[in-house]
DNA sequence: TGTACATCAGTGAACGCGCGTTCACTGATGTAC
DNA sequence: TGTACATCAGTGAACGCGCGTTCACTGATGTAC
């Protein structure tokens, strides 16, 4: 059942000599497993061989650690985003549709990258402003911004088609891991449908003039009073 | 800091006369504060005023308690979603766009509800078949099934069309509470995005024949090779 | 090349804590007669 | 209407556990001379 266990390698020298990667890596693989609150300093320490002291001479506390590995997170998601944006042409609907596949693989793949991330409430880090270029905000504003000026007078406004393109991939890549989703719909590929709905999301928004009988109703009631900002 | 303590209200009679209730309410709030990993029964005994060993006498345990806030989640849930559908008239657009809504505002007014049912790994329960007629699974299946009838001639295929809006919702409301999205998109107001993208997703995906030119393009790549199944 | 020593990266035992759960108990309630 | 008793819904003390963190320590490494 529980797998054999990885965690006691022996190691044959007393220094470890690569603790701190060992243990983002352990930390990866437990959030992973267990999410950020499941998460426990004592088992990284474990599955990397150390006593429960050790992590202390790398990282301040438990939520040093996390705050790590949500920084390395953040980074690579910022590395693959940016690389999904710069790898296509003028196309900025192609654009955004390699962004939300790059987006849903590196949910699919970084799993507990992902939760270190995007767990609500995580107070550990927010990389708003990291020094280091590549990160994913800026990516993904970057790319706004440049699609932004060969659109706008078209009346769309991309920043918000970026942030709906974002939610929805979130959306797919959270609820893509949910068992009862699967029993609920076991004929939709989560890839497939993130595809296909981003396309219709963007052409539905350059659409936006009258397009069919359908859509052109009054705008919903109900939508609250939050809707103030941008004064 | 913390708010007036809650707790103890001291009790007139021995018996508490309701303590079943005011333990789901406390779960409820404590799950909405620190999520389903961080709630503790000891706590929710606490903000009911009673004895950490009286929640035994109602529940069989922690994860009992947290099965039960799930299973009223999902009644809920239902109740709304199936509120919001059967409110609509013919027009399916509209229909989905009313669910979507509803979606959102019960994220949004139900924190605790919502991390029971949608925490990544709820074993306690998953009430594909619950016996109660309204819930939220059969409600969108309907939904969809109802609408599927109307359209399929077009080749949409509208089940999808309604797990791409819950995903859109679901990640909408997800990234909604997170702080650094806030700060990244401080002018967006989430129910308009919700709003205006789920009217685009719909009438992106009635427009699928030949559109812009943007759209035609061929397929993805990359699309991994998972898109098996319904053989 | 060799030695003394500072620094670094671990150990392992211990602590205090809060948790989930159990247990024998007791106060309150309801029901049979 | 009153009494005996079963049942119910709590108490509170205790348990064992695993956690985060601290501490004095020690083995390994690197550097000055």
């Amino acid at each position: 059942m529980t797998k054999p266990p990885l965690r006691t390698k022996k190691r044959d020298s007393y220094h470890h000599g690569n603790l701190k990667e060992a243990l983002v890596g352990a930390a990866r693989a437990l959030i992973a497993e267990r999410g950020t609150t499941g998460f426990t300093l004592v088992d990284a320490a474990r599955r990397a061989g150390v006593s429960p002291a050790a992590p202390y001479r790398h990282f301040p506390d438990r939520d040093g650690l996390i705050a790590e590995v949500c920084r390395r997170g953040f980074a690579e998601f910022g590395r693959r985003l940016g690389g999904a944006w710069r790898n296509t042409g003028a196309d900025r609907a192609e654009a955004f549709r390699r962004m939300g596949h790059a987006y849903l693989d590196f949910a699919r793949e970084e799993p507990g990258y992902y939760a270190a991330m995007f767990t609500a409430g995580a107070q550990w880090t927010v990389p708003t402003k990291e020094p280091e270029g590549g990160d994913a905000f800026a990516t993904l504003v970057d790319a706004i911004g440049v699609a932004t000026d060969g659109k706008r007078g078209n009346g769309v406004d991309l920043r918000r088609l970026a942030f709906q393109v974002w939610a929805f991939s979130h959306g797919i890549a959270t609820l893509s891991g949910a068992p009862w989703l699967v029993h609920a719909f076991p004929d939709i590929d989560p890839a497939m449908a993130l595809d296909e709905g981003v396309d219709a999301l963007i052409r539905g928004t350059l659409h936006s003039g009258p397009p069919k009988e359908d859509a052109k109703r009054p705008r919903s009631r109900k939508t609250a009073g939050a809707n103030a900002s941008r004064t």
